[in-house]
DNA sequence: CAGATATAGTTTGGTTTCGCAACTAAACTG
DNA sequence: CAGTTTAGTTGCGAAACCAAACTATATCTG
């Protein structure tokens, strides 16, 4: 006798249904009215391969649901004039990108397109900084009417273990391990959701860079550290409690430097905005509060040793990518940074590094600066937002 | 006027209709009997949460493809009893393991029980090697009567990439840039997959050793050289060109010995079984032909040259997970190889490293040998054959 | 300017699939 | 032998798709 009913999970395999094909379809059909707006029923359906008839449905569902709003109609050579469908620019989301040194919260549609922008110092103290961003918020949610704010973005320089809501390993903003979430959540009445910067930064290039179809893809972000975010099989990949990426800890000599993180030799003691400005000092150049984009401008001025660090700078970036090209073979590289305004300088460099490491047989990765560095980050909140609605 | 007919792109996103439902839900109810076999459709229902009518016409389906079979009724307390179901052990697959020094094939049924088997030493032309497995596969095939052969799946200590069908960087096993693939499909007249041996363990270790809830995981391969698998979101990884895994070829000393790959001071200089030899040798112990499973039997029999050998080895594992650690983050690190045979003195060892390593606030992961190694890559063989039919 | 042609979008009918509930089948209990 | 319990089947309605016919609205042509 078998009788194994006490065992049984309660819980469900994600099973199919009717509805779900609506789901799926549902999709389908709201991003490629993102990505292709303005865009009419007629072409939607012949990119999706849905019948017209479905596409109405959808459609009709869509704006139901207030996604999506007609627009002008077309003109062809002949017959009836498409009506162009595109996103309702009425649904919008608040990004916040937290960096070491100042926060930036501003008012972003689905599209990306940000309006309203407020810049304030980031606190030492991190009670301080949720309240001061809690107004901040709700200053933006105030001024822009009755347009539906879908949700709060934020972005830090730190990973989030998102099954505990709590920040960890944020070495370069002293907040502790602390709930950033919930008091905002709680603070506005909006659903908040927390990402990595460099994971925005996946998400931003996968939403807007039209990457959709580079499905493995790494973003490496350079300034006082080196933070990485990983697209493999066109999936975020956030590992156990969030921590997957800090490839910036991986240690590359095993006699080298001291790193803030505890270990010897850390990519990012040799590859990072700080390091550049070591370089130049230990070259004998005399500098007193000299910022990184300080020594760019050097550089571009004719200063020998401005030049010289930066290169090894970039030298240690190419050697260092060898973990990412080596370990995941992804078919991009995305470098986002003060350091991309120097492109010339840097990109033949560590180019001509990670070509001189790909290992026999393997396919060296493009690497490419991000363009309007300054939105990235921004960008990717949207994304992050909007994505349970949007995606798979 | 706005005409982009013509920027169309055919390409079918994959879009959903009635049928998706039922596929989905064919795989979910064929998964769960492989996993819980022997078992009812009653409690087939109860687990999936689907109906039990859609439960018996789904079965019904997946009765007439020969997947699954009717076997005894159990017995309950009260009621009808109910009609088992498991799947059909007459549909086998022809796994084989191709080594640097020897080829095993062996035929399996979809339960990953292994029957006849036939073990080759490995030549170092590619074509015969291919020859000889054509005649081996054709004996195998041959004997098991009308068995339907679903596929030949097939591992090597390589890196495959898909879409060329070209073995690429195969450092242990010289047969350079070959296609293995198509010689054996035409001459076999089976359908052939091919895999690098890590990431068939990955997919040994997801299908048969109850993993499946683990989305996260990393297996290292330990042998002449250090190879590893990764599971991400539950998918494997293989980027672009199928390279991924290869951290044993990162640096982890710039000053470390050559490496095959052209570089030096890889991980797999320091922590292979090879290493360990090295080290052994270095210790001025005196060994003509020795192997590492000579060394491991030395050091059970006291050898205090033997054991520091095997501790430097383990070490410079525990340090090299160090990537895997940061890189990923992973629920598990599964190590496989002849070292597992000696787990006590690695394991300790190992774990100690890892966890001296982990970043503040990361969780470290699980590391486990794995059982039965033999056997690990050649059930990974029957989930690559399988895969296509079972999951989503 | 009427009719032909072409294109966009809607309506209608047919198919597949699932859920739900009623049903039949087969066991045990008293 | 009637009552209860559990397994598995049958029939019907709802939701979603596709396919094809249909309506609406353009341009072109004789």
């Amino acid at each position: 006798m078998v009788d194994n009913r006490h065992v049984l999970h309660r819980r469900q395999t994600g099973v199919a249904s009717s509805e779900v094909v609506r789901d799926i379809n549902r999709r389908i059909v709201l991003n490629l009215i993102r990505t292709r707006q303005p865009i009419s029923r007629a072409d939607l359906a012949r990119v999706s391969g849905l019948q017209r008839s479905t596409i109405s449905l959808i459609v009709e569902q869509l704006m139901d649901e207030r996604w999506v709003i007609e627009g002008p109609t077309g003109r062809l050579p002949r017959g009836r004039r498409p009506t162009f469908l595109r996103l309702n620019d009425e649904r919008v989301i608040i990004g916040v990108d937290i960096r070491p040194t100042q926060i930036t919260v501003a008012l972003a549609d689905a599209n990306g397109k940000f309006s309203s922008q407020e810049v304030m110092p980031t606190p030492a103290d991190p009670k301080v900084a949720i309240d001061a961003l809690i107004a901040s918020i709700r200053r933006i949610a105030d001024a822009c009417g009755r347009k539906k704010i879908e949700g709060v973005g934020i972005t830090l320089p730190g990973r989030f273990n998102p099954s505990a809501d709590r920040l960890v390993f944020a070495p370069n903003l002293k907040w502790g391990d602390v709930d950033i979430r919930n008091p905002i959540a709680k603070g506005t009445g909006l659903e908040v959701e927390l990402e990595n910067a460099a994971n925005a930064c996946v998400l931003a290039a996968v939403w807007f860079d039209r990457m959709e179809e580079c499905r493995n893809l790494v973003v490496v972000t350079v300034s006082e550290g080196i933070g990485t975010g990983i697209l493999a099989n066109g999936q975020l990949v956030r590992g156990l409690s969030g921590m997957a990426g800090e490839f910036g800890h991986v240690p590359v000599d095993p006699k080298g430097p001291l790193c803030g993180c505890g270990s010897r030799g850390c990519w990012e003691v040799f590859a990072s905005n700080r390091a550049a400005l070591r370089y130049y000092l230990e070259s004998g150049a005399r500098a007193v509060d000299l910022t990184f984009v300080d020594l760019l401008s050097r550089a571009d001025r004719g200063d020998a040793r401005a030049v010289k660090a930066i290169e090894t700078m970039a030298h240690y970036l190419g050697r260092g990518m060898r973990l990412i090209v080596a370990g995941l073979s992804p078919e991009r590289i995305v470098v986002v940074g003060d350091l991309t305004r120097s492109w010339h300088r840097f990109g033949p460099v560590i180019e001509s590094e990670v070509l001189a490491q790909v290992l026999p047989g393997g396919v060296p990765p493009l690497v490419v600066p991000t363009h309007e560095d300054g939105m990235a980050r921004l960008r990717g909140t949207v994304a992050l937002v909007l994505q349970k609605h949007f995606s798979a």
